[in-house]
DNA sequence: TCATATAGGGATAAATTAGTCCCCTATTGC
DNA sequence: GCAATAGGGGACTAATTTATCCCTATATGA
């Protein structure tokens, strides 16, 4: 396993939620878990562009955060469901108010994000490119 | 510059300011330059744990988000002076929930963040060296 | 017997982000 | 001349995070 070398900020209310909810997937389990979607397959599914490794990875640290619950069925195949523990559950609000502001401001953001990508000289795919599906 | 390989995942709002808001200082320069720490040296100084060349890096992201605006005063020595724009103001309600979030739950998280540190084996610091200063 | 589904992990590589070092500009003050 | 102040930036390295590849186990269905 991976060891840190410095140690985090855990200052302010700031660092903390930090701390726990940086993982470029973890905002969106916490959303899915919270929509329901418990088991790892359908979580998968969910986040098709996520490896299932980095899932399972980032599963594992909101549960030592104690974000989430992991429970094991002990059947064959395998079942496991998680779940939302209370703390979790007081993220819901939180993460809602990050989601509404993205798509209260989708437009202008996705313009500015995609303004500056294509000023940094390669331009991985143009603008026009990215609304039009022209192939 | 560096320069991307993949192109960042923008389909909803979650995706979205998560791109805007990523980066290890970008909610902590927002929060201090919305309480009037405008200026380079100010922020740095309310950031210590920061590197000056990782700020303004962080900073022209901001600005190329259209999150603040750089103003430059043709002064000597120079003066630079950020704000935050109007996009960027309607960002604060939402960092306000996440800094209190962190705030009303911070011994719970600083007892599961440290305890997961620690149990990566090397064990940077105990969690009682972490509360005490011992030395 | 072989493929599928389900859940997971070790080793390693690639991508990305953060940090360090050193240098530049121009003026005021000693 | 030399130091300090204020704000930057290039080149490079280190730290961290994400992704890829490949392997394990068991029962069901074709």
């Amino acid at each position: 396993m991976y060891e840190r070398k410095t140690l985090p900020n855990l200052n302010c209310g700031l660092d903390l939620i930090g701390e726990v909810l940086y993982g470029k997937w973890k905002i969106r389990l916490l959303w899915f878990i919270h929509q329901g979607h418990k088991r790892p397959s359908q979580l998968q599914r969910r986040i098709p562009d996520a490896a299932r490794r980095v899932l399972n990875i980032q599963l594992k640290e909101l549960e030592d955060h104690e974000l989430i619950t992991r429970k094991i069925y002990p059947v064959v195949p395998p079942k496991v469901e998680y779940d939302l523990t209370e703390l979790g559950k007081t993220l819901i609000p939180v993460i809602s108010a990050l989601g509404n502001w993205g798509d209260t401001n989708e437009e202008h953001l996705r313009s500015v994000i995609l303004k500056r990508l294509n000023s940094e000289s390669g331009s991985l795919i143009s603008e026009h490119e990215a609304e039009s599906d022209s192939r």
